[in-house]
DNA sequence: ACATAAATTTGACGTAAATCAAATAATCAC
DNA sequence: GTGATTATTTGATTTACGTCAAATTTATGT
């Protein structure tokens, strides 16, 4: 596990379990079938959503393709930050990959537990800096690796992604063609 | 000015006095010169600068090419997210492009305040906050535009970076050559 | 098992943008 | 001003990757 992450962990673990409690008050739990969308372009974020069970990614079209931003598994959080943040309409998917069980944070609710506690606050706040820096290497990556180099990339940082989802989703993760990933890919096995 | 700065702006305009004092207490004002580093990889990250006067930019090395990963203008605040958050070494450079005035935030005494005062902790939630979908937005303009359209994106977007910045900086932080830069260029001024 | 559809691979070709090299143009020192 | 750096433009060539089209493989339903 990634250092910052476990830090956020090992905080959250040490709540207080009367805050505890009332955090967990506002959690709501949900299934989704596979294919359905937990956020559509046009409506407001107003929750996160914890994944306890299942694949999910988020998206965004642009000129009728579609491109994956991000992809979720167990213990991870979903979210349009820009949206959820301005309370504004969202312009991505958040779509999921399989079934799903997923624990919803009702940004109305954990919004009045972080004003209460400082420790939540906190908590939040970390959160965010962790996303922060995860856009910055992200970026960087598009920055400075060609197509092959990412794919290498993805398969060590990220192996769940390749080995458990489909070639269409995979390119739009990084940002090739279907094409491209398939003969980087025949590229590798030959050798 | 982008709402959600106008939004931590207002905030912290109507900051408590006896917060504001603590907070300021903090703030030390510097100059530097012009091509001196305000940071340099391996060097930890202890403070925020923020701009009173001149212009520096946020870069690192990939095989000897520079890449420049962000401008500052004045009332910006340039830092190296993963270095401060982390208080590990940085690995990139801030570096003045101008002659400087800078108020120098120091990391220990902001986060004294911080852990005081929960609206100053509000603000900076708010600063990352903007941050993360200022890094989530540039993505989005690398994954979707060429480099005509990058450029075009710049110059309606951060004019002074076009205005007031050698090409050389210009295109390493589109990404994309001189040349082809240059090229762009006098074929937009051809129309 | 078979047919139909969907996913993936392979091939041919075009193009945006990098690289290398040389030519101007602008800036600076004295 | 004159020469010497430094910045910018222009030209020729290469290349990574996209696009379009067809072939093959894999999955799905009946």
């Amino acid at each position: 596990m990634n250092p910052y992450i476990k830090r956020i962990k090992d905080l959250s673990n040490h709540l207080d379990s009367q805050v505890r409690t009332e955090l967990e008050g506002g959690f709501v739990d949900k299934k989704f079938s596979k294919g359905s969308y937990l956020l559509r372009p046009g409506q407001v974020c107003t929750s996160h959503f914890l994944v306890r069970k299942g694949i999910l990614r988020k998206f965004y079209k642009h000129n009728d393709k579609e491109i994956t931003s991000e992809i979720y598994f167990h213990d991870d959080v979903a979210i349009s930050l820009d949206s959820y943040i301005m309370q504004k309409p969202a312009d991505v998917f958040i779509e999921a990959l399989t079934e799903l069980e997923i624990t919803v944070i009702d940004y109305r609710r954990f919004d009045t537990v972080k004003r209460k506690y400082a420790e939540v606050m906190m908590l939040d706040k970390m959160f965010i800096e962790y996303y922060a820096t995860w856009f910055e290497q992200r970026l960087k990556e598009f920055q400075t690796m060609n197509a092959s180099q990412r794919y290498l990339n993805l398969l060590e940082k990220e192996p769940r992604i390749v080995q458990l989802l489909p070639v269409t989703i995979i390119a739009s993760y990084l940002n090739i063609s279907l094409e491209t990933l398939s003969r980087i890919r025949s590229k590798l096995a030959s050798r």
